[in-house]
DNA sequence: TTGTAGGCGTTATCAA
DNA sequence: TTGATAACGCCTACAA
């Protein structure tokens, strides 16, 4: 495959020479080491603006031995939801203390192979810091790459849902387990047995940690997870998309054999869910209860508002900020944190008491 | 701020003093620019493995003369909508074809300051080229960073909407005016007059293409958008959000004072905004007729179905992942290419004739 | 196949 | 303040 020819790119050299001072003052103006005299100050900066110069970020970090304030962050793929919201606010959090911070993110799906690409690449660049997100996806060669970063590389801290990653690192963990059980509370107080979920897609639905946790939960209530009350998410980005699917699946069974509440671990998914519903004439709350997850705004205004379990994204982002801060500004040295946070429960109008 | 002591990172001189080759050998052995013979192979492959050996990017690239398979791709902000799902397919594609897509995000809102940091940043990375989106918040300084960057850096290739941005690069585009033009046909034929919008929120709402657009086209058919009957984003990154605060503005108005149709330039939007209407007992089609914008999925499955314009993420990253790799490898490279891509009116049922 | 030597574009050190 | 000169870690002729 034939390359296109592109004029190299001016260094730090040719603007020197056209300055006609040396390498070394030139790079001393242009970092703001010295103050330089005036003449060469301009002269400088003028052979910058004729060469179009702009200094090479390999070279930079080579000499200085690695880039201060670029730290990275990767995930795995980018949701509508609250993932890549939680993504964001990490982002500006960092952002504002100065740092830059490209996300890397996998191409593929849920598969494995990526991921070690992805993880390689992002240890590679020798960044300040790396922050990840949705590492429960990970497997042993990548927690190695990442461990071995984290030797000599600099800190690392994750996000996740619970359980403890596998890795000496500081963590923030959300534990959905408070919330179910917030949850399922509410639900067998209103006299609610059959309760059904929907989940998103999963590795090994056998051993997924959030469904276990839920159907923990409802043992504790002396209930039962059937399995046709458990609808799985397809894959598909949109969450209100996969929330409908699995409503289709829903009106597919028998009236009897349905669930009398939802649990749907998505609010965008329970919204999908609940307007085909209504589609085929069922009404929430009377014919079905439903709880959310992650406390939407919208959540609250939609019709009607959505009893959900809340996902505190400021919460998360906040202290995933904080624990690497202090990683970095030497505050904090000591053995890997673990730290929990969990949703609560926001009652709203889309459950009511279970029928006859 | 005192800075956490770390080990040096091994270097290539370290695995090769360990394996007792020289530099070079073990350079070659991990290239795999030369077998070697079994022996230095297995030596140099066990010092890295003892060492955690792991090459240095910034030194390779520097060595090797630029990055040959990583595309920078930026954009302002992640929404939660079709243009995160548009950068996601981008960098799938690119992904498939080898190349690694670091994503870079700007970290503030719609506010100015960042974009040039951020512009400045990617370009100066030496990346192979450069993709990106919602260029059109960028400014003069900018573009002239940009500029440069595509006249010793590498291919660039934006897209976004109509119109055309002011730099010499590959650009798709997507022109909103076709859709606007057959919503407004569709619901003039049903009679509507009184034809209000809903918008993003922009800087500056008097020469916002996409709302110049609009009422353009509202023109063809003798119509005029009242002030009133246009409602603006306040900037919440949640579409859903957004649509249901019109939502309720819409309700402040007298019932004589509302528009009869509205076009809501987001699926998610026109989809909150439905819900909290119908919390007020307003039914759609029948006390307003809908028309959303992007086609998403759930469009269809939604109650009810809603009429949309498509935005089709498909073919724009494809478009944009086509132009830059003809520019990659060679097939094209000829003038600045301006591709244009419309949308088409989906018709379902949230559009009906106008009352009375 | 292997080792030596030089270069990639910066920054940092040290006399002048 | 300035200008040589030496790193930084890797790659790649070139000669052995």
């Amino acid at each position: 495959m034939a390359t296109i020819e592109r004029e190299k790119a001016a260094t730090i050299a040719d603007v020197a020479r056209r300055a006609g001072v040396a390498k070394s003052t030139a790079s001393r103006l242009l970092s703001g080491a010295r103050q330089g005299t005036p003449w060469a100050r301009e002269a400088v900066e003028r052979a910058c603006d004729e060469l179009g110069y702009r200094p090479d970020p390999n070279a930079q970090k080579l000499a200085r031995g690695q880039s201060q304030n670029t730290i990275g962050l990767f995930t795995h793929f980018l949701d509508l939801g609250v993932g890549t919201k939680t993504l964001r606010r990490v982002q500006q959090l960092l952002g504002e203390r100065g740092f830059s911070v490209p996300l890397h993110v996998t191409i593929s799906g849920i598969e494995h192979q990526d991921h070690l690409a992805l993880l390689q690449n992002v240890c590679a660049q020798r960044y300040r810091a790396i922050v990840g997100a949705q590492a429960w996806l990970l497997r042993e060669r990548e927690w190695e790459e990442l461990a071995q970063y984290g030797r000599n590389g600099g800190p690392v801290v994750l996000y996740d849902h619970t359980p403890r990653l596998p890795i000496a690192c500081d963590q923030v963990l959300f534990d959905m387990e408070n919330g179910f059980r917030a949850a399922v509370a509410h639900l067998a107080a209103l006299g609610h047995t059959r309760i059904g979920t929907f989940f998103a897609p999963m590795r090994h639905p056998e051993t997924s940690p959030q469904l276990r946790a839920f159907e923990r939960v409802l043992g504790e209530f002396g209930l039962k997870l059937r399995p046709h009350w458990l609808f799985r998410g397809q894959g598909h980005i949109e969450h209100d998309l996969e929330g409908a699917l699995a409503a289709q699946t829903f009106l597919d069974l028998a009236p009897s054999k349905r669930p009398s509440a939802m649990l749907i671990v998505s609010d965008s998914a329970a919204m999908g869910f609940a307007t085909v519903l209504s589609r085929s004439g069922l009404q929430i709350p009377r014919d079905l209860s439903l709880v959310g997850h992650d406390d939407k705004p919208i959540a609250a205004l939609c019709s009607p508002p959505l009893t959900t379990i809340s996902y505190p994204v400021e919460a998360i982002a906040a202290r995933v900020v904080e624990l690497l801060c202090e990683r970095l500004d030497g505050t904090y040295n000591g053995p890997p944190r673990t730290e929990i946070i969990s949703g609560n429960l926001v009652e709203r109008h889309s459950t009511a008491a279970q029928k006859g």
